[in-house]
RNA sequence: CGCGGGGUAGAGCAGUUCGGUAGCUCGUCGGGCUCAUAACCCGGAGGUCAAGGGUUCAAAUCCCUUCCCCGCAA
């Protein structure tokens, strides 16, 4: 079986190690175009196509899959089943009806909850207490196709986004595991999406970083350790943007405005009020600085009780 | 050559503008006080001020070079 693999970042990796490692006759590997990225602009490969490469099988990079020569490209492949895994790009119907089996996609959210770019990330925020895998036939609509196998597992309760995509990418590989032997032996069922339980949410834009302290405080430290390490929540504070990178929820006798500054010393920590309760900050990160616990920090930077973050 | 911030005691920081004795908070060690404590009081140790070169009577501070760390942007 000739099997196209579309992936790019690093959740799709343990899902192309999985393929090559059962000898899947896997003829293509495409991956998002290599970009300058990081301190002082340097192209750096993706994670795929670093795998892809120490595998040995070709890579295939277009600015836009869906243009003719790169349609052309996978026509020429003579795909029996395309695989894909967080590749970053919409597919066209043309790509879709290339391969004789079509197109497999494995998903980090049980469909059809949480459909969209950043299902991993939006469960923690929303306060989930579990999520999973879901591998499907690709339609043309958006995470919308017809679903495969589908496995949960529970969210830790300080879990964060980095932590849960870390699991959720060496699942998805079972996952896909299963599915192809499934689809081997003839044995596989699809069953299409319940719409009236669908759920979207959109691709994660820096201004969720943003922490809003009329928020709760469980809504606020959920969104933190969600974002993580993908991106630092971070508030202002006395005109500096301070990064929060790890709360907790905090018991205090205090009471302030939200994003008020309840305690601030080296003993009792860094307490900062909410919209409903009160959250421990843990580390803190100001500009130009390294990550440092917020005790540490207050004896060299205090922060004046009453000072608010905003 | 994308833009910017930073490197000072074990930790976190001030001091750099305008060159002139190396400081603060905490920790640590010793002592004291207390029924007692993460409390309080007294005292001590601990720094080639990232590295190298230059200017100067004198450099953490000004100039040049290198190394390392961090944020933004992508």
């Amino acid at each position: 079986m000739r099997i196209g693999f579309f992936g790019t970042p690093y959740f799709a990796v343990p899902s192309l190690k999985m393929l090559a490692g059962e000898g899947y006759n896997v003829v293509g590997v495409f991956c998002q175009p290599d970009r300058k990225s990081g301190r002082g602009h340097k192209v750096s490969f993706s994670p795929i196509k670093e795998k892809a490469l120490e595998l040995g099988l070709p890579v295939f990079q277009f600015e836009k899959i869906k243009n003719p020569e790169a349609v052309k490209q996978i026509e020429d492949l003579n795909l029996d089943l395309m695989v894909t895994a967080a590749y970053g790009q919409i597919l066209s119907q043309a790509i879709l009806d290339a391969p004789k089996y079509g197109c497999i996609n494995v998903h980090a959210s049980l469909l059809p909850k949480y459909r969209g770019a950043a299902p991993i990330q939006w469960a923690i925020i929303n306060g989930e207490t579990s999520t999973g895998i879901t591998t499907m036939f690709t339609d043309i609509g958006l995470d919308t196709g017809d679903m495969l196998l589908k496995r949960a597992v529970p969210i830790g309760p300080e879990e964060t986004g980095g932590e849960l995509y870390e699991r959720l990418a060496v699942l998805g590989a079972d996952v896909l595991k299963d599915t192809l032997e499934a689809l081997r032996e003839g044995t596989l069922v699809r069953s299409p999406q319940k719409e009236e339980e669908a759920s979207y949410y959109p691709m994660l834009t820096k201004e969720m970083a943003k922490l809003d302290f009329t928020q709760s405080a469980k809504q606020l430290i959920d969104r933190v350790r969600a974002l993580y390490p993908i991106m630092r929540c971070h508030a202002s504070l006395n005109g500096e943007d301070v990064k929060l990178i790890q709360l907790k929820s905090a018991q205090t006798g205090a009471k302030g405005k939200p994003g008020e500054v309840l305690t601030a010393d080296a003993k009792q920590g860094l307490i900062i009020q909410t919209g409903e309760g009160a959250v421990e900050t843990v580390q803190i990160q100001y500009p130009g600085g390294k990550v440092m616990e917020a005790k540490a920090s207050l004896l060299g930077k205090p922060i004046a009780v009453g000072d608010v973050f905003e």
